[in-house]
DNA sequence: TTACCTGCAAAGTATTTGCGCGTTC
DNA sequence: GAACGCGCAAATACTTTGCAGGTAA
């Protein structure tokens, strides 16, 4: 994500704070930053690597409490992966997942690039239907490469 | 799951253990059989729990271990969920998931409820795709039922 | 009989919590 | 100045591991 889509989320971050009466600390800009600048889904571990070089005190448990805040608020998700690890994204626009089934490796996908999808009926197994998102288990270029003898 | 065709799986659970040369223990049919019987997707706790009452000796350890096995068999499947505990299917053909966003519960739904779905790309963002699956979430019955003045 | 498997207990990993001090508003 | 949030360390929850005795083939 470019520099000023990053700034104009944090600023809605900022407000959303305000609104709700939670303070604007660095620690929490600093783990939302991280995330917005990562392609990649990275667990609490990750975040909390990438922050420290900027901010050497902060805490692995400080990561965890302002990943929670965000996610209340809104404006990070939680992904599930396979592994029991818990990684998260800054991209809260409905989309879908491309994962890695050798090396666990998940990019997102928009809709457009799977074409068109169908609308699906509005209740299911008496479900009120929200929404849906699909993923793609297939093996990324690396894998390809390295697993061309094994495959 | 009706019972001849838990017997049929069993049965090709003990081909496939022969096959390997991996022993056929009453723990294991037990793991398998609780999963197969299970319209529902237990973790490991509420798998050994439900066997318990039958062989109030096994431990949580060696479920843990069977269900390892199962996997490593093909004959069960890995259930991510969101709160970070590992859930299990014994229904290992492609088919989608229902989740409700209050409760958490999850059903499966076969392709035929969906609808028809279009062919996806065989290559997308330089993976090579192998299938994929659709996880719509929206709120079950029971939640409908509770939930109408909140929501 | 022999190799594999179980059950126990202990360790490991990811995440959460309690609390006194520091920071934001 | 008061409320909220941070950092530390300890606790918790889920899962894995090592090993001695037991079981399947």
């Amino acid at each position: 994500m470019d520099a000023s889509r990053i700034d104009q989320k944090l600023s809605e971050f900022a407000r959303l704070s305000r609104e709700r009466g939670l303070s604007i600390t660095h620690q929490r800009l600093a783990v939302y930053r991280e995330l917005l600048a990562s392609g990649e889904h990275p667990d609490a571990e990750t975040i909390y690597r990438g922050i420290h070089e900027k901010y050497p005190t902060i805490s692995l448990a400080t990561v965890y409490k302002a990943l929670d805040t965000l996610l209340e608020l809104g404006v990070i998700t939680m992904v599930k992966s396979t592994d029991g690890i818990m990684r998260f994204d800054a991209n809260t626009e409905p989309h879908h997942h491309l994962v890695c089934v050798r090396c666990g490796k998940l990019l997102d996908i928009g809709s457009e690039e799977l074409g068109p999808l169908p609308a699906l009926r509005s209740r299911l197994k008496g479900f009120k239907v929200l929404n849906y998102s699909i993923e793609v288990e297939g093996i990324c270029p690396e894998c390809q490469v390295k697993g061309q003898s094994t495959s």
